[in-house]
DNA sequence: GTTTATGGATACTGATACTATCCGTCCTAT
DNA sequence: ATAGGACGGATAGTATCAGTATCCATAAAC
């Protein structure tokens, strides 16, 4: 398969699948002459997960590239791998709370990851948002919302075991793929699903 | 309170003040001769809003302008004014998916709104978010994911009633910026929640 | 054997989120 | 009263991002 015939199967112009292979995202096709080259099926696949990560999750195309390189990087134990890409899927956040209320937030939730009982290590990228969202919260006065922590924590559980329970794939390639989608599609999905629920309670509540 | 001291109270620097003023995500001053404004507590907390969900949630500003603008629309019903928000928190996303997944998609979709009756007007946009979603998971092949939707609509549910017991606010203004603050930070919270929950799911499964 | 497509390199574009500069005015300390 | 800085308002410049466009020499297709 030529570039072209890439770009039809996939609906993406063929500058902009040059423009994925520049910046790594997309591997180069097998060379069959000097300045020819064959694309083959896990290309088109490729390209689809790049799409989808990129017009429907928004995810920067530098972050994907960290992402789809986690996912060629499979001769790391599985955990590492995923967290590689859980890495990449955390943006780095200019810190806005203030100090104090970051501080006390930081205790809030290391108690909160210790009455649950999970297992995190100090670096991980999500704890340090989590941290600066509590404490934004609180800066903004928002406590009420900081007091039902531990049930979302509880519903967020919930989210994680279900998607244990999904990811039930053949091969350790196609499990590490899943897991990714399904951590980045999922947040989509909770996210337009959790929009969804909220006018349906406003439309039967407030109007 | 000249702009200068609403600089120092915020830390946000002099020109971005001017930047917020001129995209309009904050009111002028009150102006005490032709060119002196004076500014209010009000200011800061408007700030300090803007640069949480810019810096945190990482909404873009023209996005943050239309929420600002629907809270300061207050003369409408409280279920319109968090829909309007609602709808400037939900970005326009280039379409994903074949059109048979998405036709496929769309009629799963109304069958689980219906299944938990939601009440969701057919234009909301989350509504195209969420089609295209598992639109895009069934072209991605992760169908196990997607078989779990009803789990995820009830755990969402959990979220929602939640959130609306959250809210408690003396004042409409007050109970107006609760729930879009509520709406966006929550999201930042349930995410990088979520992604804690899985790294210890993983840290014990796989590791 | 001419037109078209391709790989690879480089340049350009439009959008976003600020920064910087300028200007005439105003307040403030001396 | 005046010198010096801050202010408001306007305009221009910058960095980054995500592509697009153009060019070239070669290869493929008709």
């Amino acid at each position: 398969m030529r570039i072209g015939e890439l770009s039809t199967a996939t609906g993406i112009p063929v500058p902009t699948i040059k423009y994925y292979l520049r910046e790594g995202l997309l591997a180069p096709g097998e060379l069959t002459s000097p300045n020819q080259a064959s694309y083959g099926e896990s290309h088109i696949r490729r390209l689809r997960l790049i799409r989808a990560l990129v017009d429907l999750a928004q995810v920067p195309v530098a972050q994907v590239k960290e992402i789809v390189a986690s996912l060629d990087a499979d001769d790391v134990p599985l955990h590492d791998q995923i967290g590689r890409a859980h890495r990449a899927l955390t943006p780095a956040r200019k810190p806005t709370a203030s100090p104090e209320a970051r501080a006390a937030a930081a205790v809030e939730v290391n108690a909160l990851i210790n009455r649950r009982g999970w297992t995190v290590e100090p670096e991980a990228p999500a704890l340090a948002t989590l941290i600066e969202t509590v404490a934004a919260l609180r800066d903004l006065g928002q406590d009420n919302l900081v007091a039902f922590l531990d049930a979302y924590a509880e519903a967020v559980d919930t989210f994680a075991q279900l998607e244990v329970q999904a990811v039930s794939a053949p091969t350790r390639d196609q499990l590490a793929e899943s897991v990714v989608i399904g951590t980045i599609l999922g947040e989509t999905l909770i996210s337009s699903l959790r929009l969804l629920a909220q006018e349906s309670i406003s439309a039967d509540r407030w109007r």
